[in-house]
DNA sequence: GAGGCCATGTAACATGTTACATGATTGT
DNA sequence: ACAATCATGTAACATGTTACATGGCCTC
């Protein structure tokens, strides 16, 4: 239920409406905890309802502003004290290769040579928005720097291990490619 | 909908039961592929109404014994060969990453320290696996090792990321100490 | 006055979790 | 006969996705 603590977070340092808050989301926060507009929406009235934002004025069309109270400060406080249990992984990925065998040794190569595809660009993707970043070193910098690199150390690990991976495979194809050859 | 790919997957190789494959999943795909009993029962059934398995005999209390079709076994084939678009990544570290600001330097410390210990004893328990896993080489055994290896270097990864931020949030602390002696 | 953005919402559906319900069979 | 295990299922709820609906305001 992380989303709610999501929106509170944005709201610490500025009212702002769902669309502005789905802006702020699309530009920031998108990216550990995607989020659709529906859903937001409908998290920003139960917020209200449970009282940890208030609507603080009402704009042009039928704009809402929340605005963070008390008991949401306190909410958000408790969540960032509570600890973060490791949630499960459910990977596509991890759960081809499990059946790995079953595919063509092409198959196995063009799965491993894609992810590492993807890995590769989404380093690339996260260098240049580092890049960007540039040498500030706000508070909000700092964290966003911290989250980067994650991002970055678990592309760079994903690129290694599908390398090695396919590695691994390459012998199984020898052994398949050779035997008809022999017979 | 990739449970549905993972309990075809375990049929092909052998005809079993819902209970038979709970128990499959708990030793095997559960680590990648979480799945609860209420929800395998019901894709068993949907699997059968979709003629992707048949219900090839029925036992003592009540329990069917599902087989793949040569239809589920196109539909394995197909998804194996199908793309893995990179999923979302939603992670309540990474979200209060994002927020560590709103922490006190003591909050912050403990969420990454609490991270650094999951994740060695994360790399334990999988080392322990491979090292029970020993010197086979049969085709299962070479997908389960490369899917271990993607845990422990996860594992790996997680362990010197939470270490190296931490040592980030140091200077801020630094600061924040010195402040009230010079004053 | 038209197109683009601002702004919020609903409905239908898919997926996933927890808890409960029910009962048969097997081994001791 | 009792407990453990086998075996399947339903109900209620939470979360998340996609698509659609509606309309106001602003700028050119």
């Amino acid at each position: 239920m992380s989303l709610r603590h999501a929106l509170l977070g944005l709201l610490v340092d500025r009212s702002a409406s769902g669309y502005d808050l789905m802006k702020l989301f699309d530009t920031s926060l998108a990216h550990v905890w995607p989020a659709t507009q529906s859903q937001m929406y409908g998290e920003l009235n139960r917020l209200a309802s449970a009282g940890l934002v208030d609507v603080s004025a009402q704009g042009p069309r039928g704009r809402k502003e929340y605005t963070l109270t008390d008991k949401g400060r306190e909410e958000l406080a408790r969540w960032l004290a509570a600890p973060t249990p490791p949630q499960p992984r459910r990977s596509e990925l991890l759960l081809k290769v499990f059946f790995l065998d079953l595919a063509t040794g092409d198959q196995a190569r063009a799965i491993l040579g894609e992810r590492e595809r993807q890995a590769v660009a989404e380093h690339e993707r996260l260098s240049a928005l580092r890049a960007a970043l540039g040498g500030d070193d706000g508070p909000l910098t700092v964290n966003g720097r911290i989250g980067l690199e994650y991002g970055l150390r678990l592309a760079e690990m994903e690129r290694d291990w599908a390398r090695w991976a396919a590695a691994q495979l390459a012998p199984r194809e020898e052994v398949a490619a050779a035997a008809p050859g022999e017979s």
